[in-house]
DNA sequence: TCAGTGATTAGG
DNA sequence: CTAATCACTGAG
């Protein structure tokens, strides 16, 4: 089992997202101990120009972290109840997250977070040096599908119909 | 199918 | 300040 390191986040998105399922996140949970899950499904949102990804309407203090360099974390809270967990990817300046959507016995976005403990405090936390939350590459190799991204109705066909869910 | 729930955002 | 929106979930 090795930490992934700064150069795996410094891709497009597009080349780190479908690498993700099968990785295990690590993590601090809330009785202290530390749990290894695989991840299952992950959605990539990428740049400015993607209209379901949250960078499309511009910097504000919320898509802030995704305008860094890879491997940071994006918080946010969706309809007012489950926080939502996201890798940044790619270069500084190119605003671009991987969204995980499932993770091991924990299938769900909203379920994965609220299981694990994970809220804003995690905001703009680094995978690559934090000591309580990262990803490792367990060696093992996967077949992974790929659909169409989901809940994102507003972002119009186009943007919704780019086959950017990956999953196991 | 549909309500719950509140941070975030644009606009006055 | 107001009001609309929302990368979801579980109940019926």
């Amino acid at each position: 089992m090795e930490r992934l390191t700064r150069d795996f986040y410094t891709r497009d998105v597009l080349d780190v997202a479908p690498e993700l399922p099968g990785k295990s996140l690590v993590i601090k949970l809330m009785d202290g101990s530390y749990g290894s899950f695989r991840v299952t499904e992950v959605e990539a949102y990428r740049g400015e120009e993607d209209k379901a990804c949250h960078a499309s309407k511009g910097r504000t203090a919320r898509t802030e972290i995704m305008f860094h360099q890879g491997g940071r974390l994006y918080i946010y809270l969706i309809y007012g109840m489950y926080w939502m967990l996201n890798i940044v990817t790619g270069e500084k300046d190119d605003p671009q997250a991987v969204l995980i959507r499932g993770i091991e016995n924990y299938p769900g976005p909203g379920i994965l977070t609220k299981s694990l403990g994970i809220d804003k405090s995690f905001y703009g936390e680094d995978l690559v040096m934090s000591g309580r939350i990262w990803l490792e590459d367990t060696g093992s190799v996967h077949t992974v599908k790929s659909g169409p991204r989901i809940g994102i109705d507003y972002a119009g066909e186009y943007w919704k119909s780019r086959p950017w869910r990956y999953y196991l």
